[in-house]
RNA sequence: CGGAGCGUGGCGCAGUUUGGUAGCGCACCUGUUUUGGGAACAGGGGGUCGAAGGUUCAAAUCCUUUCGCUCCGACCA
């Protein structure tokens, strides 16, 4: 491509809409306009980007045996009230009416229009299994919108969906996905480790989500520095060992304490340590009052506390509610005579507590000397915090690492949440009617352009992985001589003939600005023609990740090139 | 939705406190000279100051309403 033809509006400042590298960058480097809030063009450049991960997605599906086929962006309401999403999912889907006064959405994701078409054709369990993906853009009305294309109300995603006759072979099916989703992300020239995630909204058993550990990433994510142990934070367990208490247990006390209701405030008042303090927290977990435990230094991970409770919503209790669900009072609930009724959850580490603190369930009064089991009993103890940077790995005895990261795939086991609720079945060996056990496996294709950039940038600009770049190299020519126009031309027709994507900046522009774009659009291997190397009969390679520069003879210059091309990554 | 901030030529910003009829840099057009890391000079085009209403002799500036965008929190690929 002749850049005095292309279409690439590089702006030399940061546009005031973009905070992040990625963001920045994509709009510096003319690779997208934004159209309204997480909605945007992409222009050529960066189009070309989403082709090539497309591209590597796809090889890698179609080489696990999933087939693609592309499903309609349009959905009509019926099928979501079928599935029981319409309400649930509902404020996340653009949905609108036809001129008839019917219900329809955008797609937000395609479980149930897969669902719908796939029941109508797998009848026997020698259908199965079956992988079938596409590539498309989703639409949801995000709560909020943010990152450029990393969160966008519009992105396009590859979504694939399994159907096994068991779970062995969902278990085969994921492991498909799992393999096929680390190969294609490699492919891509990409850092990214797959964690354990939490199944959330999208239901089923056993999930991992596949991160780019980025300094912006919208999810954290606990790794063992020892063994392979990865998983979100959402879901991370820390490992944990019996305290050894030396200290014997004391009397019971109920001491003043005016006004201090935080743990901040209550263990500078009594002098005492945060970890003898037992934070004491109330909620209503699906209008039920629950009474949760924790070591006053830790924070409460409420996914833990939801699929435990197998519940849908908590709720913090207004203040007003303290004393009729709990007979108690803000700032000074306690499990040490609580509520009948009231359920205590406590996590592991509040048992090991000797003497701690707690409230007296009166105002301006705690009490101290409390001893889990003697002085309250909780109804279970379980893992309930949030893990920290430091703590104890779950499986070795390594210290978990918190990083954030983006999130650019989620595989899911779904089981049969979607085929029971849409009536998918199959006759199995038996003749027997079954439930059609599914898989869902998404990847974030342009928000792996993003997640792209943020792990491979520098204050210049984009630095491609070679397999995902727009182009592989750039011919810039330094003036506009005849023989060096000639040169130029000469070696860009033959590497494009070669198929090496290259493009040639026969712009009239000074030298700094070809640089410059060149940088900051972040081709791999730079190619420079000017006066200076004419004379010497050399082209001036520069590779854009190392900064290394090479002289390439100007007699077999083309083999030359196409080398040092093959040692980039 | 709660909290914070911002809307002024294509882009980045000043001007708003203290009302007086819009300015700077980049980009763009013409010409001349330049040409190895974002050229210089000369000339030029382009703005309903987000929108609506109000106050005033006079509003980018003050008041009210409204729309949009960004950031922090609850959601996800």
């Amino acid at each position: 491509m002749r850049m005095s033809r292309m279409y690439l509006p590089t702006l030399k400042e940061n546009p005031a809409e973009a905070e992040i590298p990625s963001h920045q960058l994509m709009l510096r480097a003319g690779m997208m306009r934004s159209l309204t809030a997480g909605i945007y063009t992409y222009l050529p450049l960066g189009y070309r980007v989403i082709r090539k991960i497309e591209n590597i997605v796809r090889e890698a599906m179609d080489e696990s045996g999933a087939q693609e086929l592309l499903m309609p962006v349009v959905q009509n309401a019926e099928l979501w009230k079928e599935s029981g999403r319409w309400d649930k999912f509902g404020p996340l889907m653009i949905k609108f009416q036809d001129r008839k006064g019917r219900d329809y959405c955008l797609g937000p994701t395609h479980e149930e229009v897969i669902t719908a078409l796939v029941r109508n054709e797998i009848r026997s369990y020698k259908d199965m299994p079956l992988n079938l993906y596409q590539i498309q853009t989703k639409v949801r009305d995000e709560i909020r919108p943010r990152f450029g294309v990393i969160r966008g109300r519009e992105f396009i995603m590859k979504d694939a969906y399994s159907f096994d006759a068991d779970y062995e072979g969902l278990d085969k099916s994921y492991q498909a996905m799992y393999d096929a989703y680390t190969k294609a992300f490699a492919d891509c020239g990409l850092d990214v480790k797959a964690v354990e995630a939490d199944n959330g909204a999208m239901g089923g058993e056993g999930s991992h989500e596949f991160m780019v550990i980025a300094d912006v990433g919208e999810d954290h994510v606990a790794f063992c520095n020892k063994c392979d142990y990865a998983a979100n934070i959402e879901k991370a367990a820390a490992g944990y060992k019996k305290a050894v208490q030396e200290e014997s247990l004391k009397d019971i006390e109920k001491v003043y304490t005016p006004k201090q209701k935080t743990i901040d405030e209550i263990s500078s008042f009594l002098n005492i340590d945060k970890a003898k303090t037992i934070k004491s927290l109330a909620f209503l977990v699906d209008g039920e009052p629950v009474l949760v435990l924790l070591c006053g230094n830790d924070q409460l991970n409420e996914v833990k506390l939801l699929n435990y409770l197998n519940g849908e919503e908590i709720v913090q209790v207004e203040d007003e509610e303290f004393e009729k669900y709990f007979n108690s009072t803000p700032g000074f609930i306690a499990p040490v005579g609580m509520k009948k009724g009231v359920k205590i959850l406590a996590d592991l580490r509040v048992k090991d507590i000797v003497n701690g603190v707690t409230g007296a369930n009166e105002t301006d009064y705690h009490l101290i000397n409390v001893n889990p089991e003697r002085d309250f009993t909780a109804d279970d103890y379980l893992d309930l915090r949030v893990v920290q940077n430091g703590d104890l790995c779950p499986v070795c005895d390594g210290r978990l690492e918190l990083k954030s990261g983006i999130e650019v795939g989620h595989i899911f086991k779904l089981g049969t949440k979607y085929s029971e609720s849409l009536g998918a079945t199959y006759l199995d060996e038996n003749g027997k009617e079954q439930l059609i056990i599914m898989g869902s496996y998404g990847i974030g294709i342009s928000r792996l352009v993003a997640a792209a950039i943020e792990q491979h940038h520098d204050e210049k600009g984009i630095i491609w992985p070679k397999a995902i770049a727009p182009y592989q190299v750039i011919i810039l020519a330094l003036g506009n001589e005849e023989e060096l126009i000639r040169v130029s031309e000469k070696i860009y027709d033959e590497l494009s003939k070669k198929g090496i994507e290259t493009l040639l900046d026969d712009r009239d522009e000074r030298p700094g600005v070809k640089f410059n774009d060149a940088d900051l659009i972040g081709i791999p291997l730079r190619i420079t023609i000017g006066q200076k190397s004419l004379k010497n009969k050399i082209v001036e390679a520069r590779v854009r990740r190392t900064g290394d520069e090479i002289e390439i003879p100007l007699e077999n210059a083309i083999e030359r090139i196409l080398e040092v091309l093959d040692n980039i990554e």
